[in-house]
DNA sequence: CTGTTAGCGCCTTCAT
DNA sequence: ATGAAGGCGCTAACAG
C-alpha cells in the first residue's frame, strides 16, 4: 500500500481543512502565502504524494496518452515514440505504448483497452488498412478522445495526421537513380495499400515520366517489409526480358534481401544494379555495403504528432478540422547506389 | 467525455440500486440469476464501460505495471517487453514502458513517475550501476510495490530477478573459439560493471583456464555497446606484441565495429580472426558476413519476469525472499567464427 | 483567505 | 437477494 498520507492527514496536523491544503498544493486560489508555505513544508516532511488516481477520477482526465504502433523494435517507431515522449512527458503525461504486431485484431483490442483506461488521447500509426477496425476508430471519435495519426494514416473527418512527403521521397530516390545513369528502374511497393506507400509509388512514377522513362508495371512488385520478400521480388524480376539496373524499395528490409539475393546471383552492386531503400534504418548505414535510403525523421514526426495532440486538447472549439503536417524526407546516399565512389578493393 | 453511462444510470433504468448492479457486474455476491442477466443485458445495451479510474481509486490497485529499460529500439529489450506484455495483458494489466536512454537521472525520474502513478509493480533492467539511484529503488521497496529485475540486475533484499546464465554464455562462446583453433582470444567486456557482464567475463576466463590457455588482462578491453567503441578496441589490440586471432565481444554492436575495422585493416574473417558477439541481435544474422552470437532468449526472459511478478503479487506472505531465475544461453554459430565452412568465393 | 459541502464512479459492510 | 450508507482522495462551488 503506497502513500498513506493524504491531504486530510496534513490538514489534521495543521488544524486546517483539506480544501485549504488542496489549494495550497495547487497554489491555485488565493491563499495566504504563509499557510501555503507551511502546507508545502509539512507535506514534504510527511512524504505526501498526490494520488493521481483520485485526481483523475475527479477531473475526468487520466493524463495518460496511448500510442499504438505495429511494433517497437524498428528504429522508425522507436524513434517516433521517443519524440512523442520528449514532448509529452514534460507536460505531465504518461505515455503507454501498445503494439499490434501487424495484427488487426490486436489493434482493435488495443483501441478498446485504451478507451477503457480512459486515456486522454491516442496517437497511432495504423495497422489496419482495409477498414476492419473503422468501427473502433469511430468509437474513439465518438468518445471525443483526441486522435492523431502519424505515418500510416487513413482519412477520417476530424483526425489530424503527421507524415512525411512520401511522394517526394519516392521522387528523389528515383531521380537519384536516374542521375546515377540507371535506365531500367524497378520499384518494390508495399502490400498494404496505405496512402504513404501509394505516394512513394506515385513519386517514383512521376520521376520516370519527368525524365522520359517508360513506366512498366511489370517492374513494380509488392512486398512486405522483410528480407525474404525482397529476395522473392528479385527472383520475379529475373524472369523479365530486360533486367532492371536499379531497385527503389519502399522497405529497407526488402532492399537488404534484394541485395543478398543479387549478390548470390553474381551481380555487383552498385555497378550492375543500384539499390535504394526507405526509412534509413540504422543497419543501412553499417552494412559492409551500406544502403542508400530515404530518411523519415521519425523523431521529428513523433514530436509533431504530440504537438498536434496538445493543440487539439487546447482548442475547445467544437469545429471539426483536420491538420495535416507533412515533413520533408531526406535522401542519404550510400554505397549501394553510388557509382561515383572510387572503387576500393 | 468518454463513457457517460454509470452503474447508476443502469440502476435507475431497472429500478434497482447501484449496489445490485455492481454485484451483478462482478458476479460476486449472491444475486438472483435473473436480475444478473438482466443487468448484464441492459449494461451491454446501454454501452456501459467500467470506469477503471474509479475502481482503481476504490481498490487501491491501478492494474498498471511499469517497465523500465535503457531503450526499446534494440531487439533484446523489445522482445523482452513483448514477453512481459504477452503474460500480463491477459491478466488485465496495462503495461507502461519507460526508457532511460542510459541516463541515470532519467531512470530516477521514471521510478518516481511510476510510483506517483501508483503502478502495481515495476519490472526493470537497470541503467544505474553505481548506486546513484539506490534511494529511489529503496523507495519502491518501502512502498511495497513489487519489483523484479531482468538482465541488468543488482542485489537488493527481497528483489527477484531473471537473467540468463551469463557465465555459461561467456564460457560456451570462448570454448567455441578454442574449438575453432584460436590461440589468442581477446574479450570485449562492458564499461558498466553489471553482474551480467562480469559473469560473461568470468566465463571467458574459466574457459581459458580449463583449456590451459594463459589469461592476459591486456586482451580484455572495456567498451560500450556501439560500433565506434568496437573499432577503437581493435585499434588498441593492434598495439599488442602478439595479435589476437579471436574476439569474444559482450556486445553485438561492438563486435560489428570490430569486424569493420579489421576488414579495413586487411584481416580476413574468420580465417585470420574469429569474432563472436552477444545478444543475437537480428543484424548479426543478416550481415553479408553473419556474426556468431549468444542468444539470450529475451522473449522467455520477459515472460518469466512477468510470471515472477504475478507470483509475488499472489503470495501475501510478508516473508522477504528473492527468487533468482536463470535461463540458459544458446550459441548461434555463423560465418564470423566458423572456419569449417566451405570457402565460397 | 478559509471552511463547508458535495460528488467523481465504484465497491463493500451492515442491515433488512 | 437487495437496499442504504459511507468512503477511496481530491477538487470546485458556494458560502462566509
Amino acid at each position: 500500500m503506497p502513500n498513506k498520507v493524504t491531504i486530510y492527514d496534513i490538514a489534521e496536523k495543521l488544524n486546517i481543512t483539506a480544501a485549504t491544503v488542496s489549494r495550497a498544493l495547487n497554489n491555485n486560489a488565493k491563499i495566504k502565502e504563509s499557510t501555503k508555505e507551511l502546507v508545502l513544508a509539512t507535506a514534504a516532511q510527511m512524504g505526501y504524494k498526490q494520488n493521481r488516481l483520485a485526481q483523475a477520477l475527479k477531473s475526468g482526465r487520466s493524463n495518460v496518452v496511448g500510442v499504438i504502433v505495429p511494433r517497437i523494435d524498428s528504429n522508425f517507431f522507436a524513434s517516433a515514440i521517443r519524440g512523442i515522449e520528449d514532448e509529452l512527458s514534460p507536460q505531465g503525461y504518461q505515455v503507454v505504448i501498445c503494439q499490434t504486431h501487424d495484427d488487426v485484431v490486436k489493434e482493435k483490442e488495443n483501441l478498446i483497452t485504451l478507451l477503457d483506461t480512459q486515456v486522454d488521447g491516442i496517437i497511432m500509426s495504423l495497422t489496419d488498412v482495409k477498414g476492419d477496425n473503422n468501427d473502433s476508430i469511430l468509437k474513439v471519435l465518438e468518445s471525443h478522445v483526441p486522435l492523431v495519426f502519424f505515418d500510416r494514416k487513413k482519412d477520417f473527418e476530424g483526425v489530424s495526421s503527421v507524415t512525411i512527403n512520401d511522394f517526394r521521397g519516392g521522387y528523389i530516390a528515383t531521380k537519384h537513380l536516374i542521375d546515377q545513369g540507371c535506365k531500367k528502374i524497378a520499384h518494390f511497393s508495399r502490400k498494404q495499400p496505405f496512402e504513404i506507400f501509394q505516394n512513394r509509388f506515385l513519386g517514383y512514377k512521376q520521376a520516370l515520366v519527368d525524365h522520359n522513362f517508360e513506366y512498366d508495371e511489370n517492374y513494380v512488385i509488392e512486398v512486405n517489409s522483410d528480407l525474404e520478400e525482397g529476395r522473392e521480388a528479385v527472383r520475379k524480376l529475373m524472369s523479365l526480358a530486360v533486367l532492371p539496373d536499379a531497385i527503389f524499395s519502399s522497405s529497407d528490409f526488402a532492399a537488404l534481401g534484394a541485395i543478398q539475393e543479387l549478390k548470390e546471383r553474381g551481380f555487383e552492386i552498385p555497378k550492375d544494379i543500384c539499390v535504394v531503400g526507405f526509412s534509413n534504418e540504422p543497419f543501412t548505414k553499417f552494412m559492409e555495403l551500406s544502403i542508400t535510403s530515404v530518411d523519415q525523421s521519425p523523431l521529428e514526426m513523433g514530436k509533431m504528432a504530440a504537438r498536434v495532440f496538445l493543440e487539439q486538447l487546447q482548442s475547445k472549439e467544437t469545429i471539426k478540422m483536420e491538420k495535416m503536417i507533412v515533413l520533408s524526407p531526406e535522401l542519404h546516399i550510400r554505397k549501394s547506389s553510388n557509382r561515383n565512389l572510387p572503387v576500393k578493393e
